[in-house]
DNA sequence: ATGTCACTGAAGCAGTGA
């Protein structure tokens, strides 16, 4: 897709790690010139979080991290406003912010792994998937741009699965996450990727393959990154895609970006 | 497909999470 002056761009991004993907996310700033980028996995603690580096990219930041593991964040060319950190019940990890940046609600999410089922992890993916429903549609209003885009670690059907019968019964394929996803479109948001006609068409969109495949093969990955859309964010929608590039180039996230314009 | 990558603490490696 060409870029237009006239859109509103966003991408998500699992950089797994913001250090270790420091020169590709220099690489997509300068190339893609985003509106907003998500980020998830910044695996930083706010006191180093490199602000004043996205700055001189023109970016205004806001970011919820902590050391090691998880950190989410927001990137936008525009004022952020009405940040907020978390939502009731979402623990102390950081795997939620939102924020308001040109008229637009818009949200950076990294839903737990889930590890296996069974584990303690997976009951508190599953948790975590009822709070953040409990947000979401209680703070929707009706006219609402929301945006929440990040790395949800549910692939919602077979159809978004390289080997379907591989993953039956697995994380990020079970049934009851898939039903923890679903119930976030019965609330009224649509999964961009999955309802936009023309990617319905070329689909399936993989946006994850695994680090341990020795080659990487673009027909063997997960959709497991979303762009969720408020009603009135997918009126004002002109589609998207899978920045395929940045996970073939080299030291890449085991993820790759996500873009949805807006109009 | 337990095969890679990134993190940490603590010492040049082992354990954890993904």
């Amino acid at each position: 897709m060409s870029f237009k002056k006239d859109m509103f761009s966003v991408i998500s991004w699992n950089v797994n790690s913001i250090r270790a993907r420091w020169l590709l996310l220099e690489q997509l700033l300068k190339q893609e010139k985003p509106d907003v980028v998500l980020l998830q996995e910044t695996k930083i603690e706010d006191k180093i979080f490199p602000e004043e580096s996205l700055g001189d990219f023109g970016y205004n930041v806001c970011f919820y991290g902590q050391k090691s593991y998880n950190g989410v964040a927001i990137l936008s060319r525009h004022p952020l406003e009405s940040i907020q950190r978390g939502f009731l019940g979402s623990s102390e990890e950081a795997r939620y912010i939102e924020a308001e940046t040109q008229g637009i609600r818009i949200a950076s999410l990294y839903a737990p792994n889930g590890q296996d089922v069974g584990m303690p992890m997976y009951a508190r993916k599953l948790d975590f998937y009822e709070q953040l429903r409990a947000h979401l549609s209680s703070t929707l209003s009706s006219c609402d741009v929301f945006v929440i885009g990040g790395d949800y670690n549910v692939a919602p059907t077979d159809e978004d699965v390289y080997d379907p019968q591989k993953w039956e019964g697995h994380v990020p394929c079970t049934d009851a996450e898939r039903a923890a996803f679903t119930a976030l479109l019965a609330d009224g948001f649509a999964d961009a990727f999955a309802v936009w006609p023309s990617l319905q068409a070329s689909a399936p969109h993989f946006t994850w393959w695994d680090y341990r495949f020795r080659f990487f093969d673009p027909k063997k990955g997960l959709r497991i990154d979303h762009f969720l859309l408020s009603p009135c964010a997918l009126e004002q929608s002109q589609g998207g895609e899978v920045l395929l590039a940045y996970r073939t180039l080299p030291r890449p996230s085991d993820h790759a970006p996500i873009r949805w314009m807006l109009r």
